[in-house]
DNA sequence: ATTAATAGTTGCATTTAGCAACTTATTATG
DNA sequence: CATAATAAGTTGCTAAATGCAACTATTAAT
């Protein structure tokens, strides 16, 4: 799929998906994050189906999210292991499992529950903060250009500032 | 898809997805945090095929991520918001945004900042945070039963307590 | 009343995913 | 070492989802 082709936004979020957006990748790391490592047991816990997980597995170790190691020293073998750059993701994740939890299980409660290994206590959930703690809200967010953007993504920024200040000012 | 099938964690991770985890919607949920609103104005910005945009729209809605609301008192057009089940992705949207930023455009550097309106000052990057403030890895969490858990959640929470044991402490 | 814009729908081609059986290589076992 | 068992895919086929472009039906503007 071409997610970006006409996208007036040089998004870094467009890119992202490209790498993880695919049909079951999200859950594919989430069974990393838990510690499985081998084909057959990604297979038998996600029930994915063989070719697609082969493929998933491909397509993120080409881009480096995941790593083909030996099992061990010298063995032909190997399993997929996170990189930094996949454990990196575990903000997104957990912030996307926290968002289920609020909205989808509000009876029941969450299922899971991430704690701190050593203090044991249930972390609090991942919101975005301004620079001094203080948590933020969709409202006191503003969007400017980053030392990458192009003249489309300026140009589509200050339509989007414009037409907040209409909305917001009257 | 079935993407829950056989899977034996029931877990708030793949619910979210089966929501939000469609082709395009993220992208779709993007465009509404940047003030987008009426049909023509998604398609034309992301460059969705029509039929698709319709579909995702509706499921956006039934879920109640996003609302129709009359484009203005009494009209027949409607216009679609985010709710605040919708809003409240904004975080995992801008931590995946930032994740893109880290890996994706290193060189170049991010297209886009987030500012906080007020102070002007660009947010600091979402993360996992411990009770008290403190930034957390992947080591430092581990996974217990929450009050949503079933029996077949405990038991695999267990077994990847007890793997990690074996490899941690080894 | 007529036109233009908006918000879809429909039909068809292409791509992606699911399934189950088959293949190949690698470890374990007697 | 031979054989079996496991692991890790691959292949061929079916079903479902997506892309595209043209068409339709409202609604709003003049």
């Amino acid at each position: 799929m071409v997610r970006n082709k006409i996208d007036d936004i040089n998004c870094s979020l467009a890119d992202s998906l490209n790498l993880i957006g695919e049909w079951w990748t999200i859950l594919i790391l989430r069974e990393s994050f838990f510690g499985t490592r081998r084909f057959e047991d990604f297979q038998q816990h996600l029930g994915i189906a063989r070719n697609i997980l082969t493929a998933r597995l491909a397509t993120l170790c080409d881009n480096g999210i995941l790593e083909r190691v030996p099992v061990k020293e010298g063995a032909k073998r190997h399993e997929y292991r996170l990189t930094s750059m996949g454990r990196d993701l575990l903000t997104v994740i957990i912030a996307l499992t926290q968002w289920g939890d609020r909205w989808l299980r509000q009876e029941q409660g969450a299922p899971v529950n991430f704690i701190e290994r050593d203090s044991g206590e249930v972390i609090p959930e991942v919101c975005i903060r301004s620079k001094d703690g203080r948590q933020l809200k969709t409202r006191d967010l503003a969007m400017v250009p980053g030392p990458g953007a192009t003249d489309k993504t300026r140009e589509r920024l200050r339509q989007i500032a414009e037409a907040w200040h209409k909305r917001e000012l009257v």
